[in-house]
This record gives C-alpha cells, structure tokens and sequence, in this order.
DNA sequence: TTGCTCAACTTGTAGGGACAAGCTGATGGA
DNA sequence: TCCATCAGCTTGTCCCTACAAGTTGAGCAA
C-alpha cells in the first residue's frame, strides 16, 4: 500500500491526467461513481480528492453537470501605461484598454459619501472616519464580471471639485476632470495583494473555491499630498499585472 | 428554518465571530465536538463548514491540536527600488532589505544549466529549449519559509559572464558583477499573478490549503535585450508588491 | 414541428459509524 | 529531578446510507 491517502493518490492521478493533457480545458472529469469504480473507493473519498483539485482552482463542479476542467485566458493590464500622467485620456483607462484588446466592457457605478474606514485614510493621510467620496464601480469584460473597483476621494478634494461627489459618471473621465480643475496627478504609488476571496467578493466576482483575488491598490498624489486611492479587486485566476521601470522604450511591444 | 445549508451557517457564524474579535489571530476554535453540539450538527457537517474556513485562509487546522485563527505579518517590497537601475548595491537585494525591516534573511542556493521552458524562452527572446542557466535559491525570513526564486540567463550571456554558470554565490551580487562586465540593465519588465500553489510549492513553502501564492516575474533588459528573467514564487499572505509611478520623491517614506 | 413531462443521470447536503494518528499533561518509576 | 509511559483529548481518513436538487435527453402529446 501506498503511503499517501487514498484521496490524495485519487487527486494526484487526476492532477496528472490533467496536466498532459488527458482532460483538456474544458473537458469534463468522470463522474463520482465512476472515478469511485475506478479507484475502488467510496465516494465520499472520491469526493475528498476531487475538492482538493478544485481548491487548487483547476477544475470547477456544478450540481447535475459534473467536474470541469477550469480554462484561463488571461487579461494583462500595464499598470506603468493604465493612467498616463502627462496626457489624461478622454474617457476611462479601463474602458479604453479593454476595448483596444478587442473585448466589449460594461461597467454599472454608484456613488457615496461616507467616512473613510481606517486603511483608506492611511493611504489618504486624512484622519480615520474624516469625510471621503466613494466611487464605485463594477466591471465586466464581454459580460463575464472581471473586477470590482472602489475608489476613495478625500473630502476636502470635493470643493474644488465638486462633481466628484455627484452621482453619475463623468464623461470625460476623472482624472481629465481633477486635471481640468488644477489638480494634476504626478505620481502614484502601487500596492499588490493577494488572497481569498470573501462571500461577498465571490458573489460579486462570479467565483468558486479555489481562485483567489488580486488586490491592486493605487494611491495618486498631486503635487502636494494624496488625492485618491482606488482599490481594484481583481478574478486572480483572469487578470496579470504588468510594470515598466527604467528605459525599455517599446522593447515589449509584442507582449 | 434558513436557506443557507446548515454548513455554511457554521462557516458564517464563526467567520462572523473571527471578524468581531471573539477569536483572535492566534487563537483556538473550539473542537469539532463542541462545534458539532452548539451546532446540533453532526461532525461532518461541521468539519465542512470548517473546511471552507480554511480554504478562504482563515484559520488552519493540525491534527492533535485543532483549529487555530491564522494571523498575518506582511512584508512588503518595493519593486520599484528593489534593484537599484543606477547604483547597484553590493550583496543581493533581498538580504538588504530584509535586514533593513529588523528581519534575518536566510537562503539556500543552486546552480544548473538546462534547456530553457517554453515560458522563459518568451521573455528572454531565445528560441524555446536553447541553453539556459538557471540560478535557484530559497529564501526564509526569521527561518519562515519566504519564497522561490529562480532567476534564468541566456546561454549567450554566459560567454561574457562565466561566473554566472558556476555553483555558488556571487559575493557582490549578479547585478553589480553584470556591471563590471559591461553588461547593464537599463530596465525591467514585470508581470505579477496569483493562483494556488501547486502541491511542489505548497511544501517547499510550508503552506497549507487557502493560501496563494503571488507569482512576480521581472525580465531585465540591457541596452539591446533581455539579459535575465527571474520568477519569484511568495506565501500570498505574507508578502505585497510595491511600485512607485512618477515623482514621488519620497513622500511615502513612512509606508 | 413544437413543447411538455419525466426518467435517469449528475453533484450537494446531512447523517451515522469506526479506527488511525498527533499532541499534551498527568502519573508514575528511576 | 528527570524521563518514559499512557490516558484522553484533538483532527485525519474512510466507509456506509439517504435524500435533495440541478441538468439533460428521450419520448409522447398537441
């Protein structure tokens, strides 16, 4: 006997299989009672092996349909180019990449003002609990949801501009619109997470056990102090991010 | 009675009781018969509900001992400063940096020459299967496993670089003996993704179900072409990924 | 053809039992 | 005092059963 459990070993052949290509992606897996034939166990420990497999996010069940083995096609997103400093686009950064990439995005929004929960503030560098616009979106990459994105405004930004804190979208996008009101990003600082999703992130995200969520976190500062902070959730298993630092000029064109 | 099936109440109620505080990172759950008798459930379906605990990364479990609240220290890295473009340091990076943060950085090492992956051969432009020389280590922070990282250079690179095919540190760190030998990186490119970890790196980073790993793969151009590609492979929830876009000249020092 | 029902599959949920294996503290004996 | 042993706790593995619930396709009726 083998010292591995058996639902191990049942989850390693599968892996396997999977691996070279016996069960491409998209295919489906047996069936419990099958793969329990197969192995000669109950199902109960068939099952065991199999969630393991989809803890490790490469395959999905659904009731009455059976395992899937999951696919990935994967949207990469240069963070260095998503916002260009010195020339703010007309229109959103996300809705132009996503479009420039032949897909077809959609986003629903919402508008808040509240106090600012305590990370917020930090990377705003206003007091815990001060007054922050929240504007808040969800987007969708040819229907499929693809990330959430919160993105916070200190209070005192709104007298200056005020249709931050309207609801409703600004057409001309917001940062063409701070820029318009002579408040110009220089620079922004980037913070890149990772982990489980919540419920509620799951729900939101369309995902099951086994992907986890890429947090991007960017905090833009004029010249003098921080002016905004958006907060990006991304599905781990569709989304990478990309940087440029120093001079590559265009070196990566082709990827 | 709810809708919500009885495991997953068991799964929401001791969330909820982990956010508010009533078990601490650090602390025990009660055992699964005392979960089972609060519950009125029977041990399976509460180790269900556990189970998906654990697989969201809040709280593992050991046999013998039970089931405790994970707690998170993260570390975080600036990529941005991580290799200094224009004076690069002596020793490698990650040791400066994680002796800065009070820590003590820990790696072991190995050197091999193999035909480089398919994935490689993309970011260093060779044809795929070409002579690679792939330099290996892991790394361990306070004797905590931290990360993989194998950094891969062309076969042509070793021609001008020879020391970087033999077994064994490189005192003055690879950057800074590139330097001296004419061969300077002008600029990187990185990618960052997350998904769970493989069962391999699920071991070799002493992770259990319901952490992530973050994938960072930065590819170092010199003047004319790639020179080196390295991937990193961190415990998701113990490390984060900082960039600094534009002028920023310090003003998050206190980050 | 079209549309409905239903049987036969799938996985999901919930319970039961039994024994293995790891950890800890109490209880000894040396 | 020190150390080995063991009882009694913990979770891990594996089996069984039963029924609920979602999906599909065959086949019948209009």
């Amino acid at each position: 006997m083998n010292k591995q459990p058996k639902y191990r070993q049942v989850a390693d052949a599968l892996r396997r299989e999977i691996d070279n290509g016996a069960y491409p992606p998209g295919a489906r897996l047996p069936s419990e009672s099958e793969l329990s034939a197969r192995f000669a166990a109950s199902r109960n420990t068939v099952r065991s092996g199999l969630n393991l497999l989809v803890t490790e996010g490469l395959i999905s069940s659904s009731q009455g349909l059976g395992y899937e083995v999951r696919s990935h096609e994967v949207f990469k997103l240069n963070a260095s180019r998503f916002e260009n400093l010195s020339f703010p686009q007309n229109g959103d950064a996300y809705s132009t990449d996503v479009t420039n990439a032949g897909r077809r995005p959609h986003q629903t929004f919402r508008v808040e003002m509240l106090p600012a929960p305590e990370e917020i503030a930090a990377w705003l560098k206003v007091e815990a609990g001060a007054k922050a616009v929240l504007r808040f979106c969800h987007r969708y990459v040819d229907d499929v949801p693809w990330s959430t994105q919160a993105t916070y405004y200190p209070g005192w930004l709104v007298e200056q501009a005020p249709r931050l804190a309207e609801p409703g979208d600004i057409a001309e996008g917001t940062t063409r619109y701070l820029a318009d009101h002579g408040i110009s990003q220089i620079g922004y600082f980037d913070e890149i997470a990772t982990r489980m999703p919540t419920p509620e992130e799951a729900r939101l995200l369309e995902i099951g056990a086994g992907v986890p969520v890429l947090l991007w976190t960017r905090t833009g500062y004029s010249d003098e102090k921080p002016i905004r902070c958006t907060i990006t959730t991304f599905r781990g298993d569709l989304n990478r991010m990309n940087y440029e630092i120093g001079d590559l000029a265009g070196r990566n064109e082709d990827l």
